[in-house]
RNA sequence: UGGGGGAUCGUUCAAUGGUAGGACCGCAGACUCUGAAUCUGCUUAUCUAGGUUCGAAUCCUAGUCCCCCAACCA
């Protein structure tokens, strides 16, 4: 099925060939399988467009199946971020929440049924002796001593595994297949190990967990996953995905296929290391605005839309490679470019003083929240004597090409009017500290009568009415474009970005958004989006900075 | 010295033997009460070497480079 752009994927065209075909029944049916030791992140939501995306195309069904086979790195506050998370997407799994962990007696069975067809034994070498006698690339493995036990002898090992009457990882029940096998999967991998953990699910029921190989395969299969989409790093372990299924003869035999995963520049998507920037402390937690999980970006002012367009953009394909940060930028500012309302916020404020102006007189001016759409409305916004501008927006000595504030210079506020700079009020340093301005009454609304053009227009707030806020900028986390390449072999925290985060402790936003509510997001006027962040007070808001706006002007001053 | 994958503009995804195209980025211009948005234009690619073919990114042969695999993790 053809996207937006008019092309489909290779998982895309042997769904629909298979639907087509009659295969699996024409069924079509996906899994998003997480497993609950940390936050998802934008990497989960490829796949979860993915999963989802397929299914819906092809009025198939997806679950939700949390992947909880190890008790020991799982936690029911992941299994509820996961869900709220992909909610948040925009996805339902309607009935179709699942846990391997509902699937542990059945999985249970199937071993002892692979032990009774004597292609599973158990194994009582030690953790150092399973990889000795593993081998290595270049080296076939041996078989274990324990391989040519009887049956009955695996079934009643099996069972005593079970109840509890061995320790720890003195035993593990091993697929019997090849220890010569040229694939190190195929080399009896471990199906059970004895682990006494606490599950979030199963609390103390179990002491023997299944390994992922052996569980997710049949939890595909009980679930009647018709296609099991999952990353390349699973290329080699398809071979015992299907290898599993056909022993027993399953009836119904999921497809296992692989896609290349998200690589981000700027950004790590290892879940072991984000988990270490949350303990470590870092960043604040997973939900650090500067953290590529979903919950991050949802506190950075991203919409579920962006992140779905920046997926369908990013399409799915074999080979690894490495996005550029900017396309998802790009996907956030086409998408709150329509939504967003304007409003005007000044983040380095420069004090302007409209000498003409009398102390106490109000100038009310009608402002729309949305130029382009008129739908939005307007708000009223006060002009007053003492007023606020961008530090940025003022030059003593404007270079060439500069179109705002200098001295002499008559620049436009904002649906305001036309203010000329008369004269500069400097501290004992020299430092411009107020610039005192007279402006044209005529020109209220923003347009002077006689035709006049300026070339500048800012955004300014009353200093009288404006709002004190905090504003944080965010930049990337990382400085090197790809921070998970660390051939170097130094700690890959070294290459964190010192500047990542800028705190604005003095800002001034309009009146307008005094009560934000958090989550609310604002185009601020000629610098970028804004999200009302959860640490607002009363009287005190707070705003991430989404993204910027593109800033054709920094661009060209840069390159001077 | 093993096995499994992958190589197309700077990046990414297409083209499924028949004009190498889109998106992002970049550059230039138009427009503009946001130096935004929008619009227009431009630059740049088939890993290498042979072969098959009227015709090859696509098929064949031989190389080269890159990624993954030796957890009782997933």
């Amino acid at each position: 099925m053809a996207n937006e752009t008019g092309s489909s994927h290779f998982i895309d065209d042997i769904i629909q060939d298979d639907a087509r075909s009659g295969k699996h029944g024409g069924r079509v049916a996906t899994r998003f399988p997480p497993e609950p030791n940390g936050y998802l992140h934008i990497g989960h939501a490829k796949s979860i467009c993915l999963n989802f995306g397929m299914a819906s195309t092809y009025t198939g069904t997806c679950n939700l199946r949390f992947d909880d086979t190890n008790p020991a790195k799982e936690d029911i506050e992941y299994v509820d971020s996961i869900m709220e998370d992909v909610r948040w997407l925009g996805f339902d799994w309607e009935q179709r929440l699942f846990y391997a962990s509902d699937y542990f007696e059945r999985l249970y069975e199937q071993a002892v049924a692979l032990i009774r067809l004597d292609k599973a034994y158990v194994c009582d070498l030690t953790g150092d002796q399973v990889s000795e006698f593993r081998g290595n690339f270049h080296k076939p493995g041996r078989n274990s001593p324990f391989r040519d036990r009887t049956v009955d002898e695996n079934l009643d090992l099996f069972a005593r595994m079970r109840v509890g009457e061995f320790a720890d990882g003195a035993r593990t029940l091993r697929a019997k297949i090849d220890m010569a096998s040229p694939n190190m999967n195929m080399r009896d991998p471990p199906m059970y190990r004895i682990k006494r953990s606490h599950h979030h699910r199963t609390g103390d029921t179990w002491c023997i967990y299944p390994m992922y190989d052996f569980a997710h395969c049949f939890s595909d299969a009980f679930e009647g996953i018709t296609h099991s989409l999952c990353t390349l790093e699973f290329e080699d372990h398809r071979a015992l995905y299907d290898w599993f299924l056909a022993q027993v003869e399953f009836p119904h035999r999921p497809q296992q296929i692989e896609f290349a995963r998200l690589a981000l520049t700027y950004t790590v998507l290892s879940k072991r290391k984000l988990l270490e920037l949350v303990t470590t402390g870092l960043v604040d937690g997973w939900d650090d605005p500067r953290m590529p999980t979903i919950s991050g970006y949802r506190r950075r002012g991203y919409t579920p839309e962006s992140i779905r367009n920046f997926a369908e953009r990013i399409g799915v394909a074999r080979r690894d490679g490495l996005i550029d940060v900017a396309l998802l930028e790009h996907a956030i500012r086409e998408d709150l470019e329509p939504k967003a309302a304007r409003v005007m916020g000044v983040l380095d404020p420069l004090k302007v003083v409209l000498t003409n102006l009398p102390e106490g007189e109000i100038v009310w001016l009608d402002a729309p929240f949305h130029p382009e759409n008129p739908e939005m409305g307007s708000r009223r916004v006060p002009l007053t004597r003492e007023l606020w501008i961008e530090q940025d927006d003022f030059r003593e000595e404007p270079p060439k090409k500069f179109f705002r504030l200098a001295p002499g210079r008559e620049v436009r506020l904002r649906y305001g009017c036309l203010i000329t700079c008369n004269e500069l009020v400097k501290d004992a340093d020299g430092k411009v500290i107020e610039l005192r301005c007279t402006w044209d009454p005529d020109s209220k609304g923003g347009n002077a009568p006689d035709g006049r053009k300026v070339k500048g227009t800012l955004h300014w707030v009353s200093a009288s009415h404006g709002v004190q806020a905090e504003v944080r900028l965010y930049d990337r986390l990382f400085r090197s474009e790809n921070p998970a390449d660390d051939k170097d072999g130094g700690d890959w925290k070294n290459g964190l970005n010192p500047e990542s985060l800028q705190v604005l402790p003095v800002c001034y936003v309009e009146p307008s958004l005094a009560d934000a509510a958090p989550g609310g997001r604002f185009q601020f006027e000629r610098l970028g989006y804004f999200c009302a962040d959860k640490d607002a007070r009363p009287g005190k808001p707070v705003f991430n900075r989404t993204v910027a706006l593109r800033d054709s002007w920094a661009k060209a001053e840069a390159k001077e």
